[in-house]
DNA sequence: ACGATCCCTGACTGGCGACCCAGTCAAATC
DNA sequence: GATTTGACTGGGTCGCCAGTCAGGGATCGT
């Protein structure tokens, strides 16, 4: 109650704060070793503690990285969200959701994370729930957005959820192709697949699309 | 030269079949337990071999699992060139193709090699080439079989490379999900959204493809 | 026949990494 | 100011697994 600084962090609110650093620091090593190779020691290091720490927070490594999942999904599709509430007409909406959906340059390298968890999911039940809700997310949202510009009379469109896991799986593959051979595929590319086939679900010309 | 058994194994031929045979399992063992949590020893279990005979054949693990990836890679483009070599037309085989890259029930689990196959790819180049050679197959055979139709009159498209690119990515995506969450996707209906998208693609109408 | 060569075995090892635990120190509570 | 609680340290343990190695039996060339 009556710490030095006022509302300055309580026990309560340090572990909550040194779990969220740990989350972090977790994220940051295993999109720099994988996770294959990443170690519960690796993530210490990268935070500044000792080994034992870790697993004063998290029971097992597995905790720690389904957490981490988890957090890194959930922040994601809440700034999808953030992205389809903005201003503007369906098109340019759209348009800014499948540029948020693409790396945004050769050194984004986010991608491999769900690379790793997509292996992981296939035997890890938790994860694969966390890919689920994530895919799920990505799915409603461009599914919201052909519907809004259905209604303003922009777009034409007579199913569009199954253009939205259409354009969303055609994303997913491309942006594999693109992380894993990025010179086979260049980002001007992967943005114009997106743009033609996003177009053509939704019934409108290519050239609709913001330059 | 002078066996007991005419053309009979020489130890050149058997040291090849136990190699073709460790590969053989070593694809099995990874499909069922994950390339994680796949230990030689397995392998060699699987085979009902020492654990010693996979090093005396392999260098290392990493050798091993490369070989399999190669093999089975090689194996599937094969398979492909002759789905579109068979008879038919063109949208016959589009749709041949088609099948051939979706599981074929619930219980064909080979995508699982390639998710591993894709994480494992970011870390190590030799494993990115082998799938960059894959996809680049699924991608000429798909802008192959678009071309054949365009001849043929079937067809009509202005960027054969451009669509074989966006089918192919849109079938990695939409396998991804329906091998991680079957619940969510059936085969009926990731069939349909690519005969759908393909039939977009060739400037047919859906109900062209065989029922 | 006989050495050379090859395929194969299975016990062994060396290192590594997740997890444990005894103890420290500071903040909170009384 | 005494006691309890909670965050944190760092050394230790224990199991696991890729890769090694000495040897053995079969098959080859000569």
């Amino acid at each position: 109650m009556r710490s030095a600084e006022g509302a300055r962090s309580s026990r309560a609110d340090q572990a909550d704060q040194r779990r969220a650093e740990l989350l972090d620091a977790a994220r940051r090593v295993v999109l720099e070793r994988g996770l294959a190779s990443t170690r519960v020691s690796d993530i210490a290091k990268a935070t500044n503690v000792s080994g034992g720490l870790i697993h004063y927070h998290f029971a097992t490594k597995d905790d720690l990285i389904t957490a981490m999942l988890r957090a890194t999904s959930e922040s994601e599709v809440r700034r999808l969200r953030e992205i389809i509430a903005g201003p503007g007409t369906a098109i340019q909406r759209l348009d800014r959701v499948l540029r948020f959906y693409i790396p945004s340059s050769r050194s984004d390298q986010s991608w491999i994370l769900w690379l790793d968890a997509w292996a992981l999911g296939v035997r890890e039940p938790h994860v694969r729930d966390i890919l689920l809700e994530l895919e799920g997310g990505w799915i409603e949202i461009l599914s919201e957005v052909i519907s809004q510009g259905m209604e303003a009379g922009e777009f034409t469109c007579d199913d569009p959820q199954g253009a939205a896991e259409r354009l969303d799986g055609m994303l997913d593959g491309l942006v594999v192709r693109y992380t894993l051979h990025s010179g086979a595929m260049s980002r001007k590319r992967l943005l114009e697949h997106a743009r033609i086939a996003a177009a053509r679900e939704v019934g409108v010309d290519r050239s609709s699309f913001p330059a």
